[in-house]
RNA sequence: CGGGGCGUGGCUCAGCCUGGUAGAGCACCGCGUUUGGGACGCGGGGGUCGUGGGUUCAAAUCCCUCCGCCCCGACCA
């Protein structure tokens, strides 16, 4: 039996979540800089395996990364009145410079739509200069109250794009492209985490956006998780920042300008869409290490018997599959099965001078914990054998999180199956509710309306809380 | 930011109430035996007790400040 490392996901769904990014090695909290973490090396190449993943599908819808300066002019941050509102609470700002107070205090990005809008404004005269689809790779820094490794951390990484179009209806289909063709995209493909695609309530939108489109997933305690955002900006910072073209006419137009992101917190849904009480599970697309192979031998004599035939094996590995063989000697056997569990490395192959004779191993899946997942296989064909199985488990790891996704899902007819429904998962609901009804419910339940879905039934109800007819459903829960 | 809990070798914690100069297990280092689900024996190193101040002959222990962490709220990618 593993040591007891893991508080059991129903003892404590919180503590097995930080016991999961501890084990694992994924990050540590940077107690020296409040609200911070330091994400270590299994928590970057996860994060690198991720960005890779994305840039390819950022690159592939016509977008091109640049990148612009940590710090903004405190009076950018001013300039877009519900931006101000939603911001200035949380920005740090520096003061002094170079031992001397600065004539005007700069603050740490916590989102770039201000500076990029401010260059955007310098770089557009003409509607041949549209659209303008850029994206930057950056740290940015918001001063949360409550922090948490990954969902919600002071400084976080992530990509943010910043486009300007001639129309609404071409910021309207960029919106919805890269929600789609990026976003739910690569959030169920690479990371196997279905999604519910949707558009934000008037109470939930980004601060200075028209509409702001969502995808929202499910965690394993049944609540929410945003998972990306994509923002429809109107011409809000357009105005504020004079971002103005002239048209075919020689009219002088403000531009329709877009934003979107995804960050670090993704990794956090990673966890705790698959994990388990044994540790990290990884989808395959995102692990670092897919196969990890652990030789087993008593002596010089088995040790080098062994390794040849490790050698023979991986060698047909090398550009195919991410592998290590883990020779270390100081270790047992025993501890490092339990190592690469705790880590999620999707398939284990084990094999000592028994497998080596029998021309055979041992292959255990990371989805199937223990002697369950493990079998014995011949050493031929072992190859395509594992990249099935990757495949596999990629699949088997999707499938499982929409099983319980609609399992914890229910339709609601009244509020007081709401208030039942949010305890355990998402509602769905009728609503034809305002901001203020919203509100009234988030104070009874803690549930908020994640998002009102894209996919809509097309039939008509009555609203949960209003009694009125609508034929708008939302889905409400309570959310990380 | 409001309420609650907590900071003692790397980690988990005991010691604090009732002041007298710091311990355990794990981890680490050395040697030997081990190795198919977290091996064992012997020996060894490591802590100005979160920070700053106060009370006292004497502070890990009592009082105050600040910092940080965890839980529950409000806010949020």
């Amino acid at each position: 039996m593993p040591k007891d490392v893991i508080t059991q996901r129903s003892v404590d769904y919180n503590q097995w979540y930080l016991d999961i990014v501890r084990e694992a090695d994924l990050a540590e909290v940077a107690e020296v800089v409040r609200g911070c973490i330091v994400v270590k090396a299994h928590g970057w190449a996860i994060w690198e395996l991720m960005q890779r993943a994305l840039d390819d599908r950022i690159k592939a819808t016509g977008h091109s990364n640049v990148q612009f300066p940590l710090l903004i002019p405190k009076s950018f941050i001013m300039k877009e009145a519900e931006h101000v509102e939603g911001f200035a609470p949380e920005v740090a700002e520096v003061t002094r410079a170079g031992g001397e107070e600065l004539a005007e205090p700069y603050v740490i990005r916590p989102t770039s739509e201000t500076i990029i809008g401010y260059f955007y404004s310098k770089w557009i005269r003409s509607y041949r200069d549209l659209p303008l689809l850029y994206n930057q790779w950056a740290n940015v820094m918001r001063w949360e109250m409550r922090t948490r490794p990954f969902l919600r951390t002071a400084e976080f990484w992530w990509q943010e794009g910043h486009t300007a179009h001639a129309t609404e209806a071409e910021a309207e289909e960029e919106t919805l492209r890269i929600l789609h063709e990026v976003y739910a995209d690569f959030v169920e493909r690479e990371m196997a985490v279905p999604v519910i695609r949707g558009l934000k309530t008037e109470k939930e939108k980004f601060p200075g956006a028209l509409r702001s489109y969502c995808i929202e997933a499910m965690m394993q305690d049944g609540r929410a998780l945003q998972a990306g955002t994509s923002h429809n900006l109107g011409q809000n910072f357009a105005r504020a920042f004079d971002i103005t073209f002239t048209d075919q006419n020689n009219t002088i137009q403000y531009a329709w300008t877009t934003s979107w992101g995804v960050s670090t917190r993704l990794i956090g849904a990673l966890i705790m869409t698959h994990s388990d009480d044994e540790g990290l599970v990884l989808p395959p697309r995102l692990a670092p290490i897919q196969v990890v192979v652990v030789p087993i031998y008593k002596n010089d004599e088995e040790r080098s018997t062994v390794m040849a035939a490790v050698a023979r094996m991986t060698a047909a590995w090398k550009g195919r599959l991410r592998f290590k063989v883990d020779d270390r000697d100081n270790y047992s056997p025993g501890y490092k099965f339990n190592e690469w569990e705790l880590k999620g490395v999707p398939v284990r192959i084990e094999i000592g001078p028994k497998d080596v004779a029998k021309e055979t191993v041992a292959l255990a899946r990371r989805d199937i914990p223990g002697k369950a997942g493990k079998s014995f296989v011949p050493q031929a064909g072992l190859t395509e054998r594992i990249e099935a199985l990757l495949e596999e488990m990629q699949t088997t790891l999707f499938q499982r999180a929409l099983a319980f996704r609609e399992a914890h899902t229910a339709d609601v007819t009244t509020y007081d199956e709401l208030k039942e429904q949010v305890e355990r998962g998402f509602a769905r609901a009728f609503w034809a509710g305002d901001t203020t009804d919203e509100k009234r419910i988030q104070e009874e339940t803690r549930a908020t309306i994640r998002c009102i879905p894209l996919e809509q039934p097309g039939t008509v109800g009555r609203c949960i809380y209003t009694g009125r007819e609508t034929d708008r459903q939302v889905i409400f829960a309570r959310a990380y």
